[in-house]
DNA sequence: CGGACAATTGATCTACCTCAAAATTGGTGG
DNA sequence: CCACCAATTTTGAGGTAGATCAATTGTCCG
């Protein structure tokens, strides 16, 4: 579990911070030498829960997994949807008790990385710290401008800026590219990240469908109109805080 | 503008960080030595906008602002509103462009503490750098809390849930008591921040006083059934990460 | 006292919700 | 390869929380 293949599975994390940040080669070795273990569940399966005082990480490996909260009547409220590379819970190492759960929403793979391997690592690289915490930090500005969203956006706005902002974070650490990418979310799930319900979701997909903007068929998505998707959305990729655009 | 007497402001920075984490002597002293340079703006004005890329951080010594951004045709997202104690954009130490403004919602005095000067306190104490993280993921926390707020809750239980943030947060650093505190803001400020327009966010207060459920007038809140606020709004500090709730 | 801003009221409208049923899709076992 | 099941998507009909627009009133302050 600890051998030089095991540490594959940080590739993905590389990339993703490669995404936010340079690494040094020390830092880049550092984080390859990092023990892990992983696990893989299948679809819609916690993670953690709201609750729960986690002694470990969680990157992601292979698949997708959503931060929720649950609240009376069946209402949910999903924050945050992850990909390979992504830490959903590096908030844990500062915040001892989650206020939130995390789930799968696809058979996931994982690896965990216990806490006190990670308060080393930055104990002997400062620098690579500050990266962590850049990306909690770019993790809060998504939150907000989701927040922009939901208060001052229509439902079409809201759907296209997702549809933007997925896209972006797919293709930086490589899983997207030509406007397409596999989006394995459900239409009920999509209503409960943006505010909306299952129903009035699907209308407005096809909305965008009938003015061919995009394709969505079995988990894929495909933007015909970059431009026309950014420009219904005010989607400005400032707040992903990618390396590439500064 | 670099004696003990101006150390003062630091009072409520140390208030803040001790509503959230145990601080030792030395780090104490440390944040008591920080250089500051203090300024009073007016209210109603930005500090830094959309965009800009500060070399500061901006501590609030007195009165409140808020974080936004604009949108088309005067629409206008609030994101958080900050009280002495504050330091709301912490993140420009590892965000160099400001996805957002800040700006004052009354009179104001604020504290500017060069990055430079923050990155060594941090570099001397590792552990003080831990407890701003710390306050970057409350913050974090707040924005999601919000987002449930905006995305599955009605107007009533967003305003009522607002109003029971801000007195738990006034409350830790010692300007709310009893059940009361000053609250700044206007109509529109607080439609801005929860996604209601201001004729809304009136009935709903309106409703809330009919309830007898709080007092407020000329920037004062009273809250007179603290139990139902709660209840109401559905809300739980955990979010807060407060020392004194662990 | 006047001017600016904030709160309030009234009337009308609509984006999105709820409920409920039907159609489609994707996977599974025979 | 097909029949079947469960989950998901789609459609229809009717309802409502909250928006918009346009005054009017109240408050604060110089």
């Amino acid at each position: 579990m600890y051998s030089a293949s095991e540490n594959r599975s940080m590739t993905m994390l590389i990339r993703k911070l490669e995404s936010i940040a340079t690494l040094s080669d020390e830092e880049h070795a550092a984080i390859l030498g990092l023990p892990t273990r992983s696990r893989t569940l299948g679809p819609g399966q916690d993670i953690f829960r709201d609750g729960d005082r986690p002694s470990q990480c969680c990157l992601i490996l292979e698949g997708w997994a959503c931060r929720y909260k649950l609240l009376d009547e069946g209402r949910r409220q999903i924050f945050s949807f992850h990909i390979p590379g992504d830490i959903p819970d590096l908030q844990s190492l500062h915040l001892h008790t989650m206020d939130h759960s995390l789930g799968t929403l696809t058979e996931a793979t994982m690896a965990f990385i216990p806490h006190e391997n990670v308060r080393t690592l930055i104990q002997r690289f400062p620098r690579l710290g500050g990266v962590l915490w850049r990306d909690t930090l770019i993790d809060a500005a998504i939150f907000r401008e989701w927040m922009v969203g939901m208060g001052r956006k229509s439902a079409y706005g809201r759907i296209a800026h997702l549809f933007c902002e997925m896209y972006l974070k797919l293709e930086a650490v490589g899983l997207a590219a030509e406007h397409r990418y596999p989006l394995p979310i459900t239409q009920v799930e999509l209503g409960d990240a943006l505010g909306l319900s299952n129903v009035h979701v699907n209308r407005v997909l096809q909305e965008m469908r009938a003015k061919g903007l995009i394709t969505l068929r079995s988990s894929t998505l495909i933007v015909h109109d970059w431009n026309e998707l950014t420009r219904s959305s005010e989607f400005d990729p400032t707040y992903l805080h990618l390396a590439k655009t500064g």
